[in-house]
DNA sequence: CTATTAGTTAGTTAATTTTATTAACTAAAA
DNA sequence: TTTTAGTTAATAAAATTAACTAACTAATAG
């Protein structure tokens, strides 16, 4: 007769506890998670063999006893090749994957064109991933799963893509499209809550229960983590920063309601605004060295940035009034949320070293001097390495796996 | 939290669990319950046998079989008079005292004077409440503890009260003092969170997972449930709502920072201010009604809110300039939070006829469709509900209560 | 300086306790 | 007779305690 046992899930919980206790302390011994996690030691004993039959932590070398005398522990190290994770940022103009070991270690990268293969998007993904997992010698069973950042809004639970105005996609059923080409489980999820949690796992958020993580693109997002978790809100809508309206006289003067997914905030501060202010004011003034390049085509807000830290005086207007706008939306964003830290990151951080500075001293005065104002810490594989993130957060433990030795 | 399984904690979780759901479902069987918690049919048995036992529930009755026959059902209630709470509301003019049963059924109340026992207010607590339970016939067994509402900022975890400017406390170790008295738990916090764990346990937001209150008195406050959990920021200072900038540049024209513990949208719409520009403003207009009760003293927000619905002119400019920068708050605060429900309270609120539509006619476009915007229902009972609310919260469960049968 | 011994810490083994399960029952209805 | 509610008895599994072995330090006697 088959009987389960008195409490499935309790001795896999444990488990999870203990491997969880190795990867943070590694290396550690067994004597040691028994005392921090208050389990006897027989059983740290039985649940660390497991997992060291599963592969999942390895025992190597063997540690100093204390002064007063003792055994010499038997160190233990979590094995972070035991499988392996990949990572999918779906961009505007390109897409970026990436296979990562459970430590974030990037064994293989790639990227395409966005708009080129936007028709067979998930073909081109599996032809990609595939083609790498060959390259690195990566077998289809060490991969755990896959998880994805779309710059739009997500129902997570169903994995469609209800916007992604970039992309074309309108209620774009991801999970289901994927799930035609990939055995493996896929989690998606906006871009800049993909953003969050990848700063969180190796970035600047470390550590910190209550983050807010600005992103200053073409528009302003942001991602929110309470309590140690991702908030999206109760519709899927929450961080939409770039709806904040800081000053109501102004924007009941300039700015329409009625445009669809674009909030005040973004239409003074955002890249794009930026960009427009700046070429518009450059093509009145026939000397400007850009005057040539602002009547051909748009500037951007990099551009703007750009300019402004070298002292040009169009520029450092708007990019200045933009920034006091960008501060009061994070003082607001602050004294609600009371975060450990505010991260910024997005196209415009390329000239942090202008903006920062600015940014903190409007800001300094109004917020409580516990909170800091980062950057951003992971640059380029920012994307690719929150989707990882948010595949092991998602995913709870890599000990969910089938056991694959 | 860490479950073992064959020891202490594991039946304990379940029996919690089998307790919450006949809470949640009463009347129900056995077998219901069953199904439900996917747990063996021997496994309720036992459990349920136990909290009847320990009198926490009762059997009373059977129901209908189905329609296909079979043994009809034993129904399960749970006993809301197994046990008594304590809830204090602390205010600036008085302290409201109160004795619940589980359910919230309010058996006794009372109330004194705050600033009259400001000094031995401890003292005067213990003595009303211990007569309470005298006049109520509760033993001081069936009490499990109590919950405190202060109108100031409160670390929770020590129970200090770190400031609470209207009764002058600055570090006060609430908790610390309280156990001088008292010899069964206390919780005590901010009176906003308070407020907000009422309006979600009895009130506006039963059942919301995220919910933003939103209380407008003297100045103005927020309490923020998220993931079903109060939040209270990273040093307790969340849902600083007050300190939000509507308009930056009428901000930096009239505001001065430096003000601690003051912010920029409580300059403009909360009802101290509000009180403050109608008094000056009337002061200046001989023929007006209150002109002599504006020369010999302050008027208050609420006076200005009943002026206003009343259809005095200088009343209604004042209040729907107050109302246009509430509304622009609550703007930022949804779009940032994305709430279910937006829940308003305090003392203006008695003219809500008045604010809401107002109000709403604002905040709609800008806010998705799902956010309802509500009053509060609990009333003068909130804040000693919110605290019976909180120690019921804090407390986790009933059952870590001793037996006392 | 070496050998012995006492004390300390790491980890294992064996017996036991607790919990929840399955299988098989009784009870009571259509 | 069939169906559902609830109980009883036997059993499996997880984690415990107690007692062990293993391996070290440090003190001390010779």
């Amino acid at each position: 007769m088959i009987r389960k046992s008195p409490n499935e899930q309790s001795k896999l919980f444990n488990k999870k506890l203990v491997l969880q206790c190795i990867r943070t302390y590694q290396p550690i011994s067994r004597a040691e998670i028994a005392g921090k996690l208050n389990f006897s030691k027989p059983t740290v004993s039985i649940l660390v063999d497991e997992l060291v039959q599963e592969n999942w932590i390895h025992e190597r070398g063997i540690g100093e006893s204390s002064s007063q005398g003792g055994r010499r522990p038997i160190q233990l190290y979590f094995n972070e090749k035991a499988a392996y994770v990949i990572g999918v940022d779906i961009g505007g103009t390109k897409v970026k994957v990436a296979i990562s070991d459970l430590s974030g270690n990037i064994i293989c990268l790639r990227a395409f064109n966005t708009k080129k293969h936007l028709e067979q998007l998930m073909k081109m993904l599996y032809g990609e991933i595939f083609d790498m997992m060959e390259q690195s010698q990566i077998a289809e069973e060490s991969v755990l799963g896959m998880g994805v950042g779309v710059p739009g809004i997500v129902e997570t639970e169903t994995g469609v893509v209800l916007e992604a105005p970039s992309l074309n996609w309108i209620r774009y059923p991801f999970l289901t499209e994927s799930e035609r080409y990939f055995s493996f489980p896929v989690y998606v999820d906006n871009d800049v809550n993909v953003a969050v949690l990848g700063e969180q796992w190796l970035g600047s958020a470390q550590k910190k229960d209550n983050v807010l993580f600005i992103a200053v693109g073409t528009g302003i997002g942001s991602g929110i983590i309470i309590h140690n978790q991702l908030y999206r809100g109760a519709s899927y809508a929450a961080g939409e920063i770039g709806y904040l309206v800081t000053d109501k006289n102004d924007m009941k003067k300039e700015f329409k309601p009625i445009f669809h997914r674009y909030g005040y905030l973004e239409s003074v501060a955002g890249g794009k605004a930026i960009g427009e202010k700046l070429t518009m004011a450059i093509r009145e003034e026939r000397n400007h060295p850009l005057y040539n390049d602002a009547i051909t085509s748009e500037l951007t807000g990099k551009q703007a940035f750009l300019l402004a830290s070298e002292g040009d005086k169009i520029a450092l207007q708007i990019v200045e009034n933009a920034l006091e706008h960008l501060a009061y939306g994070i003082i607001n964003a602050a004294s609600l949320l009371n975060p450990e830290v505010v991260i910024l990151d997005g196209g415009v951080m390329k000239s942090a070293d202008f903006i920062l500075p600015r940014l903190q001293k409007i800001v300094q005065p109004y917020l409580p001097s516990s909170v800091g104002i980062h950057q951003s810490e992971l640059g380029e594989n920012a994307g690719v390495l929150g989707a990882i993130s948010l595949f092991l957060r998602e995913y709870d433990s890599i000990l969910n796996a089938p056991n694959f030795c």
